[in-house]
DNA sequence: TCGCTCGAAGTGGTCGGACCACCCGTCTGG
DNA sequence: CCAGACGGGTGGTCCGACCACTTCGAGCGA
């Protein structure tokens, strides 16, 4: 008997707990061909809305990569893709649920600063070095919000663990950030930000953990305590 | 006009952007209910299926919750129903990704219990003394892995952050612990467990932030450092 | 009058089939 | 030999039907 027990709630939930086995198991490996959904829904006795559901399911959460016209595929199953639905959270957050999540990305990032301060190569430096000549020579908000978003991210990444990097990606995400910049864009803000960003900069070129780790605290947290008093923490 | 641009990919990825929207605008409030799956398709302008691929999507990710028979409500959006999936991604990981998964959450897991120990009250204390007594008492693993996790769980509430003690607590997930647990279940491995835990229950009654701070870092770094030794770091 | 039951309506869940849009290997015609 | 047309196979969408479950109120009985 191969068939298993047909236990479980609903039948879509099974297919996706059947799927996810096969990959957590290793019979699917990242970037294989899965059946087709034809195939596949009778593989698992069901029919191809229901196996279409689940495998739609995985897909948002980043597990397969559906191709249309070509087929399904087991996906990287890297940091990135899979914690991709962070950002989600992200935007759908409100409130003091906001100021908890800075409070997370607040303790990551220094500690991914303080990591990055220790091992950045002179290529990785040239990189965040650029991204914050980049911002302080443009005064379009939208602009210095990129540069602002690539100069964290260059940093996570020389840090070497991409799945952190993946989580501060998802923190940082462009929803969120754009909605805290929405009235925090005085011009001393900018101002500040540049500052702090040059502070964390000096703390990776002298190699300095310790100080990365202050000079990144002291950035998100600033944001973190005004956000903090706007929303009544 | 009320439809949107029907410019982006596919029809059930624009449903799922129209959907969050909703939610992020404020116009679902949490745990009100949606309209039924026949009428969002014609608000959505779209079929059934298409809506319901959607509905399925955010139902997974904990957005929605859909009642059979009821109706479809919009979730609590509390960070433990939306980072759920948190702990797909820890099922899903392996090797070198899994010590990169146990890093961050060290980097968590030790300023949580730092800030736990500032701020915990008598009674959370004795969640914690008792679940550290009960994992002392007795052998099986299975149980001593239930406090175990029971023990930080109470630690990361007490830290008074509910999105960061929903983030450990994916990192901790079952599965992935016992994954870990397999063939790192020596005698010794447990004596150390409840020397460690002890340390940080020290600690925590204490009041002392960074001796806390310390012994949780030691605890999964212990861990950390087992793994990486095992997948080859 | 109160309470309980039972059934109908409404809802999400599943199904099967049809057709469309797209990708890709192949085959044809130059 | 190569470029373009072609066809098969795939995921994407839609439809209509039926099933399973929840809900609530009408009707019954005490």
């Amino acid at each position: 008997m191969d068939d298993a027990a047909p236990r479980k709630g609903t039948v879509t939930q099974r297919a996706v707990e059947e799927i996810k086995a096969m990959i957590a198991e290793g019979r699917l490996e990242p970037g294989q061909r899965l059946p087709t959904e034809r195939d596949l829904a009778v593989q698992l006795g069901m029919s191809r809305s229901s196996t279409r559901e689940a495998i739609r399911a995985l897909t948002v959460m980043g597990v397969l990569d559906a191709r249309h016209g070509s087929g399904i595929y087991v996906g990287t199953l890297e940091a990135g893709d899979l914690l991709e639905s962070f950002g989600v959270v992200a935007d759908l957050s409100r409130g003091p649920r906001l100021v908890e999540l800075l409070q997370v990305r607040r303790i990551l990032e220094s500690a991914a600063t303080a990591l990055a301060a220790a091992r950045i190569t002179e290529e990785q430096l040239a990189a965040v070095e650029a991204h914050l000549a980049a911002m302080n020579a443009t005064d379009d908000p939208e602009e210095v919000l990129a540069h602002d978003l690539a100069f964290h991210r260059e940093i996570a990444s020389a840090a070497g663990n991409a799945t952190m990097a993946a989580i501060l990606d998802g923190l940082s995400s462009r929803t969120f950030r754009a909605r805290v910049r929405r009235g925090h864009q005085e011009p001393d803000a900018i101002a500040r930000t540049r500052r702090e960003h040059a502070a964390i900069h000096r703390a990776l070129a002298a190699r300095d953990p310790e100080a990365a780790r202050a000079a990144a605290a002291a950035h998100v947290g600033g944001v973190e305590e005004w956000l903090r008093g706007r929303v009544g923490g």
